[in-house]
RNA sequence: AGGCGCGUAGCUCAGUUGGUUAGAGCGCUACCUUGACACGGUAGAGGUCAGGAGUUCGAGUCUCCUCGUGCCUACCA
């Protein structure tokens, strides 16, 4: 035998060690899957079965955390059913530029280097970028790989590929002549920090403590004062207004009147607008046009003007006012100092509001007037149709996109419904720079697929093109048809698009899913389908949308670096094994809750994976065994073997006709993304039928010695190696490296396929489905639990064999006589002999079926058992009683349905009996 | 301010459209090194399903309230 990778030479079963070691062979077998390209997809003749799904893009600087190898184990355990189904799977691996993200990460070891990104200029900037990708932009990959990830490596894209690059502009473009994106200065949220504006999404909001200053500005004819409430008195500087509710009657003498705008020589008028709650600190609000979004709305409605008092750091920019230069917090402590020396500082109280701060690097964002470029998501393009959005919100609500869980389409629509325009404009260096040229003498802009030379509205020479660069989401947002050589009309995109399912984290879903089905039913419904308009329907980037949860460290928190509670999947890996941790992950991924990464219960898959390692070590050496005692061994002829004839030993029959249930069972779990239900069906049936019972009876018929039984011995073997055989593929999409070592030793160098994911998943109509069996099975089992438990409590010695008795209304007795020596290998029975009248005494032991006596000497512990039986009498009491009550009621009779009925009444007639036969028995004693 | 979850065994979690004795893994107790496996085997103990009210013949499951807890969205000076 020779184990493929494990050991080159070879070596007999018994040389196996006993404890798996994940180590010695899952590396080798990450890299054969890749080096030997066995999911590589080409792309197939038209109609056949697809399954098409998209990798998440990590950023590509990234490492891979906890939530990446929950996302690539659920994507990578369907891709590998589907395939096994006969489907053409392909899964598109890629990364994503990162566009703040990155340039952080560059601009952090700059400032190591001594010098900054200013400093160093654009082009040298980006430069070091494209070097920072090149060393370290493969590494999340190679983790990639070392999970497993079933993806087509010769499909990576990275977000910032030329030809990706070529798309990005090109759909800008479009979006631009469709009258879709406009430039304008608006109130943005911006990083003082990172310098630029971000989106709404990008900012983070967080309840704190603050203080509401109440601030006296008295009017300039002397008639009395407002006090206005503000929380950010600094701004006060760039105030053009002090707003008042039209009906608050506390104010209307001051309506159209000047005030005096208090440390400035400036006045301000009144104004009149809804937006100012009357029940809100003090009723009149300043107006800050540029330094908050309201007051910028308030400046609109009322054509005043903005003024813009800070620079891009968030410094007072006011050149010849003492407050000129002071950072944003220092101005308004000295603010605060001058207006409590004037007396102008009525009051100071609590106030709980929360704060927007930079999702990147936790700044407080400064809401800033500036000029950005914008995406009109709610207006109608110029060739007609729906908006963006609308189309968005359609693509939805018609079906063509679900979600699971469910819940999250609610989610997604009210966000939807609420949208604002997207800010796609970013001041960074490192992204996709927008394609618009600045013309210095007309001060035109004109958009361009290439690069002009000259201004398309005046034709000056002098122009220069624009600074700002793309939203990272914005060609994120495009990669459904983009990988799939969009805008050209190529076989893949006409083969793949839609895409079928997206796999993703919830936390992306506004900022990604979302933006994925605006651009790609915006854009796809253009792209003709089959010579026709293409329907939103088949716009969608993607028919489903599974999201998963977030996995958190073992106390629930989640995981940050800050808390230093972050587990490297990596690590773990190394510890127990891939197949452990994807395991683990799988099974305790159930819908809707989060995870609470567990080592216990990865402990415990590693000892899973130890089982199925010694499991294999056991049918090796069975193979082992027969070759030499010449008895043969069909590899080729395992499917017959899992159509056992109906005369073929009750245990071959059982434990394939529960293999074909186990196998409907993780299909339609897998169907629901049920991952966990999935797993614990396998993992039961791997080891609590085939490890727990099947390897111990099948022991039974294993008999090489000269002169056995050699035909039958022949049919267990074969029985045998069919079903570790399938449970194998059963398994691999969970557990791939385990099962593709144990699979490729078993087939010792001649495996029907190069490797046991390119085979079929078990399917149940490929093999006997024997309820007979199945019954009779689960009755044998009950017997021997029965008389296992029975010997504990008559002290029966372990090594010691006994003799029963089994009395039972039905067939049992001879059930349990044909299969003595199971009954003698499971449960050291020596003897059966059917009984005529019921057993009761205290080596005795009663369930629905049948009792079931050990015959032997004994002394019991009278107390325990009277103890035991006391308790057991109740639970029966219990029972019965309910099931009494409900049955005395004729309302239930009425109402409920037979089955029910018939089903109680069942019940209660067995519980009557068991009762019966306790009470009996705790007489005796 | 709105919205969405969660609360089931010591711990981590399952529990389908309400329906017969509420399950699993880990942990715990006792026994067992039996020729695959001590990362093992066998048998056990352990639950007022957060609390209260309601709907129903019947509620862990549906409704309402309370308490605890987590998250998301938002232009609340």
């Amino acid at each position: 035998m020779r184990l493929p990778f494990l050991q080159e030479k070879v070596i007999m079963p018994q040389e196996l060690p006993k404890s798996y070691d994940p180590t010695a062979i899952e590396e080798r077998w990450a890299q054969y899957w890749v080096t030997e390209k066995l999911f590589h997809v080409e792309t197939p003749a038209a109609g056949a079965a697809t399954f098409t799904q998209l990798l998440p893009p990590p950023n590509v600087t990234g490492r891979l955390h906890m939530g990446h190898m929950l996302n690539q184990t659920e994507m990578d355990i369907l891709t590998r059913w589907h395939r096994m189904r006969g489907e053409t799977a392909l899964w598109v691996p890629g990364t994503d530029h990162a566009g703040i993200a990155t340039q952080m990460m560059v601009e952090r070891r700059l400032a190591g280097e001594g010098t900054t990104r200013q400093a160093l200029g654009r082009e040298k900037f980006v430069e070091r970028v494209w070097e920072w990708k090149s060393e370290f932009g493969g590494a999340i990959l190679d983790q990639m790989k070392r999970l497993g990830a079933s993806v087509d490596w010769s499909r990576e894209y990275f977000t910032m590929d030329d030809t990706l690059s070529a798309a990005v502009r090109e759909s800008f473009v479009r979006l631009h002549e469709q009258g879709l994106i406009y430039r304008g200065a608006y109130i943005v949220n911006w990083c003082p920090r990172c310098q630029t504006a971000i989106s709404d999404l990008e900012v983070v909001h967080e309840e704190q403590q603050g203080k509401l200053y109440e601030i006296r500005y008295d009017a300039v004819d002397g008639s009395g004062y407002i006090v206005v409430a503000t929380t950010r008195p600094e701004t006060m500087l760039g105030d053009v207004a002090v707003a008042v509710n039209p009906n608050d009657e506390r104010y209307i003498k001051f309506h159209g009147k000047m005030l005096k705008l208090p440390l400035t020589s400036r006045q301000i008028p009144v104004v009149t607008d809804d937006w100012a709650n009357p029940e809100f600190g003090t009723g009149a609000v300043k107006v800050t046009p540029a330094h908050d979004p309201n007051d910028f709305a308030i400046g609109q409605r009322h054509n005043l003007p903005s003024l813009n008092v800070m620079d891009e750091s968030a410094h007072i920019d006011l050149p010849g006012s003492p407050y000129h230069g002071l950072e944003r917090f220092q101005a308004r402590t000295k603010i605060l100092e001058d207006l409590e020396a004037q007396g102008l500082l009525v009051a100071v109280r609590e106030h709980n509001n929360s704060v927007g701060k930079c999702d990147r690097c936790k700044t407080i964002v400064e809401p800033r007037l500036s000029k950005q470029w914008f995406l009109a998501v709610n207006k109608t393009p110029k060739r007609g149709g729906n908006s963006i959005a609308a189309d968005a919100i359609l693509a939805v609500e018609k079906g063509f996109i679900t979600f699971t869980p469910e819940q999250y389409r609610k989610t997604y629509d009210e966000w939807m419904k609420n949208i604002h325009d997207w800010c796609l404009s970013r001041q960074l260096w490192w992204g996709h720079r927008i394609p618009a040229w600045h013309c210095a003498k007309c001060g035109e802009i004109t958009v361009s697929r290439g690069t002009p030379t000259a201004c398309s509205a005046c034709g000056a020479k002098e122009i220069t093109q624009e600074t700002d660069v793309l939203d990272t989401w914005f060609s994120s947002g495009l990669l459904p048809f983009t990988v799939f050589g969009w805008p050209q009309q190529t076989p893949d995109l006409a083969t793949f698009y839609p895409t079928d399912l997206l796999v993703t984290g919830f936390d992306i879903l506004f900022f990604w899913v979302a933006r994925m089905i605006m651009l790609g039913c915006h854009f796809m419904q253009d792209m003709p389908k089959d010579g026709a308009q293409r329907t939103l329907q088949d716009a969608v980037p993607f028919k489903e949308v599974y999201i998963h949860a977030l996995v958190r460290d073992a106390d629930r928190q989640k995981m940050s670096k800050t808390k230093g509670n972050v587990i490297d999947p990596i690590e773990i890996i190394e510890h127990y094994g891939t197949d452990a941790v994807r395991f683990t992950l799988a099974s305790m991924a159930s819908p809707g809750t989060d995870i609470a990464f567990s080592e216990a219960r990865t402990e415990g898959n590693r000892a899973f994976a130890n089982k199925i390692w010694n499991s294999a070590r056991f049918v090796f050496m069975q193979v082992e065994r027969a070759k030499e005692a010449g008895i043969a061994v069909d590899l080729a002829g395992l499917a017959a073997a899992l159509k056992p004839a109906a005369d073929a030993p009750l245990e071959a029959r059982w434990i394939v006709s529960r293999l074909a249930a186990t196998a409907d069972d993780v299909h339609r779990a897998l169907g629901e993304y049920r991952f966990d239900e999935a797993a614990a069906f396998v993992y039961q049936f791997f080891w609590g039928e085939l490890c727990d019972w099947y390897l111990e009876i099948v022991k039974l018929r294993l008999n090489f010695d000269d002169g056995a039984d050699k035909a039958g011995t022949e049919g267990a073997l074969q029985t045998l190696l069919a079903v570790f055989e399938a449970a194998l593929r059963m398994l691999s999409p969970f557990m791939p490296f385990i099962t593709e070592e144990i699979w490729q030793a078993l087939y010792d160098g001649k495996p029907p396929a190069k490797s046991i994911a390119l085979t079929r998943y078990p399917q149940a109509s490929a093999m006997i489905q024997d309820a007979e069996a199945i019954t009779a099975m689960e009755t044998l089992q009950q017997l021997i639990v029965s008389v296992r438990g029975l010997r504990k409590d008559l002290a029966v010695p372990e090594k010691e064999a006994a003799p029963i008795q089994v009395y039972s209304a039905g067939k049992v007795g001879e059930l349990a006589e044909t299969n003595a020596p199971m009954l003698a290998k499971l449960a050291r029975v020596s003897g059966v002999t059917v009984a005529k009248a019921a057993l009761t005494g205290n080596n005795a032991r009663s369930t629905a079926g049948f009792d079931v006596a050990v015959l032997y000497e004994h002394q019991i512990d009278v107390a325990a058992e009277r103890e035991r039986l006391t308790k057991e009498l109740a639970k029966y009491e219990k029972v019965l009683l309910s099931s009494e009550k409900q049955l005395g009621n004729e309302a239930f009779l009425a109402k409920a349905p037979q089955n029910v009925v018939d089903g109680l009444q069942k019940q209660q007639a067995e519980m009557k009996l068991l009762y019966d036969k306790t009470k009996a028995a705790l007489n005796a004693l």
